[in-house]
DNA sequence: ATTAGTTCTAGTCAATGTGACTATAACTAA
DNA sequence: TTAGTTATAGTCACATTGACTAGAACTAAT
């Protein structure tokens, strides 16, 4: 499952949207799900992630981590199934390339319908782990492009915690992390004092694909 | 996989420990495994690791936990082989009861030889995991007993995290947690001041198959 | 040119949490 | 009775956090 910025309909203000693909066929035929495949003889579980992500939506993230594997007995009404789910940050220039058609649709993530097998509980715990994450580690910065103003990272987390933040206090915390890194450049273009433009410099890297790679 | 604390041999501090088993045919023979087996039609991911575990070394964890899906390309010389892993964390007196033999036998988890196939790694991503929960969550106490003295949480965090903890300042972060219930009973047998005795009440549930089971 | 409106940015201050440390309490063993 | 040990309470300096104030730097309207 992917997750990227788009702004919201009504306020303008970014909030997260995810990418689902229309069943074509029983089961659930014509209802919405998450994008997935199958797994090959010849890929690891990361490159089959990838390569569905592509084919189904063609979107290439820059950020894939795995979420968790979902085995239970009846998640299929016909056949046994285990699905190893993948979750993705991608950017906002990379979400707008995404193929949308018929049966590929963006959606608001707090506000999806009913979904196809037990879609709707994997993307509720994929919320639940992504807030967790924000919480500690810096992983907000994969849903921006290169640089960004603090206030946009801000919104960011503002948008996948739910909540307000102190402008003023966010900023001093954010400037206390060593991976972010004050660049020359100021955004103009606003009707307001210009702000300057970060970068982050850290890399994701904390699951064991990513750590022991031969 | 499986965490169990056992005296060290030489301090009798208390350490981690784990079971393996010996693999009995190839590829890897005769080298120090993970306990594990296949995954049937009739059983969830969790009661598969389940069973397994109790066929193998005949222990019952309380607590069980899924770890990562690994999948790599060459994990197996002879086939492609991808496993969901799953973590315990047995109790002192649950572990006693472990069925030792000739091919399973308890080790200490920082001093492995080499295991088979990818089971390195695999300990390694365990045992990083196990000291990233216990830095915030209450996992230690699934390591002890019903009732317990500071001390002995203390001892646990001290053998898992490797490094010294103040009495004093480890006492007030704990007994600031309410999960932590004060009993009546004092530890007696010591020479010296007799403990109190401590009761962890709260739950661990955090994965998705400890939330959504139907 | 001046002013109002906006956000950016740098501070202050009180409350809270943390690490290092001291001191006393309560037991056992000699 | 005393020494040895751990349990437990408390102090103090320091860092972090949330709430808040104020000035800086831009645009748009007058």
């Amino acid at each position: 499952m992917i997750f990227a910025l788009r702004p919201s309909e009504r306020s303008g203000r970014p909030t997260l949207w995810i990418p689902l693909v229309r069943r074509i066929r029983e089961p659930f035929k014509g209802l919405w799900a998450l994008p997935g495949g199958p797994l090959t003889h010849s890929e690891s579980l990361q490159d089959a992630a990838s390569r569905n992500l592509r084919e189904t939506t063609g979107l290439a993230p820059n950020y894939l981590e795995q979420l968790y594997a979902f085995g239970g007995l009846h998640r299929s009404p016909t056949q046994r199934v285990v699905s190893i789910v993948y979750w993705a940050l991608v950017q906002p220039t990379e979400a707008a390339l995404a193929d949308e058609s018929e049966n590929v649709r963006w959606f608001r993530a707090d506000r999806l319908g009913e979904l196809a097998f037990d879609h709707n509980s994997i993307v509720d715990y994929a919320l639940w782990r992504l807030r967790n994450k924000m919480a500690y580690g810096s992983i907000a910065y994969h849903l921006l492009g290169e640089y960004f103003t603090l206030a946009q990272v801000r919104e960011v987390y503002q948008a996948v915690l739910d909540r307000e933040l102190d402008p003023a206090n966010f900023r001093r915390q954010v400037k206390a992390t060593p991976e972010i890194e004050e660049t020359d450049q100021y955004l103009q273009g606003g009707k307001h004092r210009p702000p300057r433009l970060y970068r982050f410099t850290g890399r994701p890297g904390l699951d064991p694909d990513n750590r022991s790679t031969p």
